[in-house]
DNA sequence: TTCATTCTAGAATGATCACTCTAAAATGTA
DNA sequence: TACATTTTAGAGTGATCATTCTAGAATGAA
């Protein structure tokens, strides 16, 4: 019986996701986000309640789709590529840091950004940013079990301490990614994170 | 011949730091500099131009005071103790992560959350952000190269590509400290530190 | 003292901030 | 058709943003 609205709200979404993406919490405006989604800010003050609350919907959009997707593809893989080989799993997603995100841009990772910009002040973004970092260490432990199962990772390694190691630096990777301007280092950090998914 | 300065430049500058340190650039307002630094508007128009040029100078007393004087001290140190135990300066350096800010408060480092923050687009930012980033790598090497020289480290490792790891670990450890409320991963993290710094 | 200069206090500026309000438009039901 | 309901368009809100302006206070030189 009502109006029914004329966007997609995944659309929006996208779009909206990509502004704090790109230039963090504090630095989109509502004009960017009204701009970037094409809505009034009537429309998104109605399908949100704030700016806030549709910065929470972005992160729970970016939860689901960029880190879970690539968790699921490379992690915990339906696919038989990964599931054979999860080494290389863990390295592929590791390299997933460097791929260009919207408008080809350098952007780093949006839970990694949002985490050093607002710190753990906000409780509900803290969850969220918290949260995208155990799905991320739970797949690399998840990834190394396996691979110790099938034996191409010796079993004296402690696979939490490894996994952690890793994590720790991806997430380096990931302020470094968005930080520099010359990535011609990027060939180096692969190499690291080589070495250290197969040491000892 | 003119009316003199009624503050002190570092004594505004440590203060100014602390705020932008705290909040970010973009949620820093003049407001809370003024308030922070004790001086008016005038005053601190007329000392450093713009909020702009405050920021840079608050960089480049972070990059003097914080990080120049832990490289001297833990990774080019004049004091024998890190001399003789070059591996154990750079624990020490990398254990310097989880020091407390002003306030007692976990901010991570300025140069970490600035180049998170705005990105490389700023030039000016850019500058500072990378220089204090190469001053830590080097700093590394160096007693990487040291500890080798010493027979401490075995010399097949390859330094350089060491020392990247150990930075790309040390800015994913700033992220963490600053995001996280939950720090018990602490010591977990500085035992994956002593691995990577003692492996081959 | 008088003057040139610089600094300080704080009101005032226009722009932009997140957000709200009003009125019109679009739908299903009756 | 007429009505109830919801969305849309976009002007309008007060607050806060970085910045500037004005007036006065403080100094050393003449």
């Amino acid at each position: 019986m009502p109006r029914p609205k004329e966007y997609q709200q995944e659309h929006v979404l996208d779009r909206a996701t990509e502004c704090f993406w790109q230039h963090g919490y504090t630095a989109t405006s509502m004009k960017h986000l009204e701009q970037a989604t094409g809505l009034t800010p009537g429309s998104l003050y109605n399908s949100f309640g704030s700016k806030d609350g549709l910065f929470l919907a972005c992160l729970d959009h970016y939860n689901d789709t960029v880190i879970g997707e690539r968790v699921r593809h490379y992690l915990k893989p339906a696919i038989r590529e990964y599931q054979e080989a999860p080494l290389q799993g863990i390295e592929n997603f590791i390299a997933t840091a460097f791929e260009p995100g919207p408008a080809e841009l350098c952007l780093g990772c949006l839970m990694v950004n949002t985490s050093v910009e607002l710190g753990p002040h906000e409780e509900t973004v803290r969850q969220r940013t918290t949260e995208a970092m155990r799905k991320v260490l739970q797949g690399i432990q998840y990834s190394l079990n396996g691979a110790q199962a099938k034996g191409q990772l010796s079993s004296t390694v402690d696979y939490r301490q490894r996994a952690q190691s890793l994590s720790l630096m991806f997430n380096g990777m990931l302020v470094q990614w968005r930080g520099a301007t010359d990535k011609r280092w990027l060939k180096n950090a692969m190499t690291s994170v080589r070495e250290l998914l197969m040491s000892n």
